[in-house]
DNA sequence: ACTATTTTAGAATATTATTCTAGTCAAGAT
DNA sequence: ATCTTGACTAGAATAATATTCTAAAATAGT
């Protein structure tokens, strides 16, 4: 049976025809992670629906922690393909801004299943015995970011904050509504709240007073922000 | 063995000597969860360090889920009970707020181990049998920020954003910097930024000026009568 | 002291993860 | 075409862990 989620994701990672069986387990795993919860499904679930065998799923990832780690970073392969060359189009600081933002949030829309379990998975997997390449893409997604950053402090579009709450500073709110949708708890798809999240965050970084009337720098960058208003 | 991790807490939801063995289940576990992971830690280690037995252990929590839930409902207690005396000494909306933020943000800073296992059994907690015992945690947790938003907005000092929004515009970035400095990403204790991150929440929801070049109002979003957000 | 209830014990059992040995299969070399 | 090699698949055997179950000890109320 083919789970049709994110095909194109394992597609690209696991290319070939031989590596079918593992694309497979790949996937029967992410189903099952998603309906059961990760701890809650036991190999044995993911080798039936994947109609596998165990010795093929240890053989292709080692033990469960394995399989974990390699859907978790190839999700995150997804998620950075998306992120980075959004940032790189962008003309300003506050255009990269929105257009981290707004990736993040596309992709959270698009891909809830891969999403819900990156979000499940992320403690155990920055734990164990791969954090290392975990760091590495996390550096990944955030250097472009960093860079946009000095940037806006230098030329003053950008508050001079501690460097260590930038990120969160710009991603943490998106992050916890997302989690909130990914479980239920909220009903509006991320992707349809872009606006108040991007705009949050540029008060939270840029450069202006929170009360009326206490800026007064460069208007008329409208043209940057039009591109960023799509579905 | 008396691990000497927040006794106070244990102390005040399990008294008297009747329930010593029990605390001490619960304090055995917590440090084991921490230093092993929850997924990593057996029963069998919780019940050494306990100096109990598998039978008193299941007689009291049902299973390691159960346990699991204890825990994190109990440590929620705790957090709640520091957040909501503050935010009640407050004066006006922004005041709340910035107590709400100030609260949390010492509570993650004094009792770290709590704090990381809140984190790491979040999901699975509010996924497994006790999740309705988790809303109304939570819920009680936001009632006073509710009421203090509705204000804000009557009186024009909040902005009017889509309900669902609120709490995640306002802790999200804490929380992020929070998770962050448990899991020793960045170094500065969260106390210590208390500000950035009070202003930073402040920005995303009071009623400043949009900055230069900034979006355009939110149109035709629900206010905050209607907020539902429960866990 | 007697009885009912709660708590503790740990052996027995069930479930799940992992290892191990023996195959099968695909593709290039001879 | 057959052989050889390494990757892959299979599933039984084993190990690790969670849970159940029966009974005994402790405690509180009378």
């Amino acid at each position: 049976m083919n789970d049709l989620l994110a095909p194109d994701l394992f597609d690209r990672i696991e290319p070939g025809a031989r590596k079918a069986s593992k694309r497979q387990i790949l996937r029967s795993a992410l189903a099952c992670f998603d309906e059961l919860g990760v701890d809650a499904t036991p190999i044995d679930t993911i080798r039936e629906r994947a109609s596998s065998s165990i010795g093929s799923i240890y053989h292709h990832f080692g033990n469960k922690e394995g399989l974990i780690a390699a859907l978790y970073l190839a999700a995150l392969d997804d998620q950075i393909a998306l992120m980075l060359p959004a940032m790189n189009k962008a003309a300003t600081p506050k255009a990269a801004i929105a257009a981290l933002i707004q990736a993040y949030l596309r992709w959270v829309t698009q891909q809830p299943e891969l999403a819900r379990f990156l979000f499940q998975v992320r403690h155990s997997v920055a734990t164990g015995p791969r954090r290392e390449e975990l760091t590495e893409r996390n550096k990944q997604r955030y250097q472009a970011l960093l860079s946009w950053l000095k940037q806006g402090v230098k030329e003053g579009s950008i508050r001079a904050l501690p460097s260590e709450t930038y990120a969160s500073l710009l991603i943490g709110q998106a992050e916890n509504y997302c989690k909130a949708w990914l479980s239920g708890r909220v009903k509006g798809r991320p992707l349809d709240y872009a606006e108040t999240f991007t705009e949050a965050a540029w008060r939270s970084v840029g450069h202006g007073s929170p009360h009326p009337g206490g800026w007064d720098e460069h208007r008329g960058q409208r043209g940057v922000d039009e591109d960023r208003r799509g579905a």
